[in-house]
DNA sequence: GGACCGTGAGAACGATCGTTCTCACCTGCT
DNA sequence: AGCAGGTGAGAACGATCGTTCTCACGGTCC
């Protein structure tokens, strides 16, 4: 088994671990026996736990943004359809087996009063994840607000699906995005027919 | 130093330790110094951690509950202000010093998977707060999904401020919200005409 | 073929944690 | 006064954790 392989069935493990027990739950024993990779040669692919716990919290976050853009590409439909279909693919997440929420809140919980690595890139993570639903929510004619409106509801969807073992919340905020979305439409203050008139910063 | 002083000495200390660095990095001698409460009598007033652990969820939740229905029921204004008040109230409770998110998504994401206790204190809380918020909302002329949705924003809201440390999302949700209380009035799937039919303000 | 470097498997180490025990001391009853 | 029982302070215990070390072994280059 090369270097490469090694490395990828440790991350494999770590995560299926880290995520569906915690973090502090999980000794670096159940990571070797779970990944068949000695400890020697963990240690030397990861020099220390805290590095393990870091590498998986990348990984994971470039899989899972990954996965829901590929999803929202593939939807061929107008703007206000692609935002919705932000809350099809969570819902389809938080009906994976040993769905169990955000790994990224969770450690952020769990470790981010100890750990400034942890709470880098749980923060890291949400700032791209509001940065890419701001960016669905600009193309279509909602007023700039609505893109920070649309991704709480996706954060308080994915806790509430967490804690209920339910997916309903996806549905639910798909619901009510969808006011929202119409909302300016209707009458809400943004600019009328104008769509984006300033881009989201900061 | 009587049992009850004891007790509450030893809650105050443990919910803000647990609460300020995760409760698996607290250990029990880090309670005991905090409190000045001896660790015998620590453990013939809470018969193990878990225990503690528990009595410091439920008091919390007991707390947090009465503090925003408090807070709540100081607002005399009509229905739609006071659901919207909620988020007021969450506001002051982003810009607490020390304020960490919520103590239960963040002891579920923590112990969840492996305490059965802190999973159903959590779950509690949750669904007691749900039904808080639905009770504010079914007073309005608001359709019967709005009550979820004004609390998929707060939870959004909870754990947005804590993971970026800014009290703004509670400003954002409470927008949101009100677009989705007048959304009903202005066409939504609710009561048709019978709604006030004044102009969205504030 | 033999010195040599890296590996696998797991024992070992030091620290920490939850929990219990020791022991001297104080207090209240008879 | 004398005894029983509870208390404070902290040592002690057993388990676990992150990390490192030992040691026998197998492949590699002179």
């Amino acid at each position: 088994m090369d270097n490469g392989e090694a490395r990828s069935r440790v991350l494999d493990a770590a995560e299926e671990l880290f995520y569906g027990q915690g973090i502090q739950t999980v000794g670096m024993d159940a990571v070797r026996s779970a990944s068949g990779v000695t400890l020697r040669r963990l240690y030397q692919l990861f020099p220390s736990k805290g590095a393990l716990v870091e590498a998986y919290l990348l990984r994971r976050d470039a899989r899972w943004r990954d996965s829901l853009a590929a999803y929202v590409d593939s939807v061929d439909a107008p703007p206000r359809e692609r935002v919705l279909a932000v809350f099809d693919w969570l819902r389809g997440w938080f009906e994976e087996p040993g769905f169990r929420g955000c790994a990224f809140i969770n450690s952020f919980g769990e470790l981010g009063a100890t750990s400034p690595e942890v709470a880098e890139a749980a923060r890291r993570h949400k700032e791209e994840f509001l940065r890419y639903v701001t960016g669905l929510v600009a193309v279509t004619d909602a007023p700039a607000p609505a893109g920070r409106h649309v991704a709480l509801l996706a954060e308080g969807a994915m806790t509430t699906a967490a804690l209920t073992g339910s997916s309903a919340p996806a549905g639910e905020a798909r619901e009510a995005a969808a006011l929202l979305l119409d909302a300016a439409a209707r009458g809400g203050r943004g600019a009328p027919g104008a769509g984006r008139s300033a881009p989201p910063n900061r």
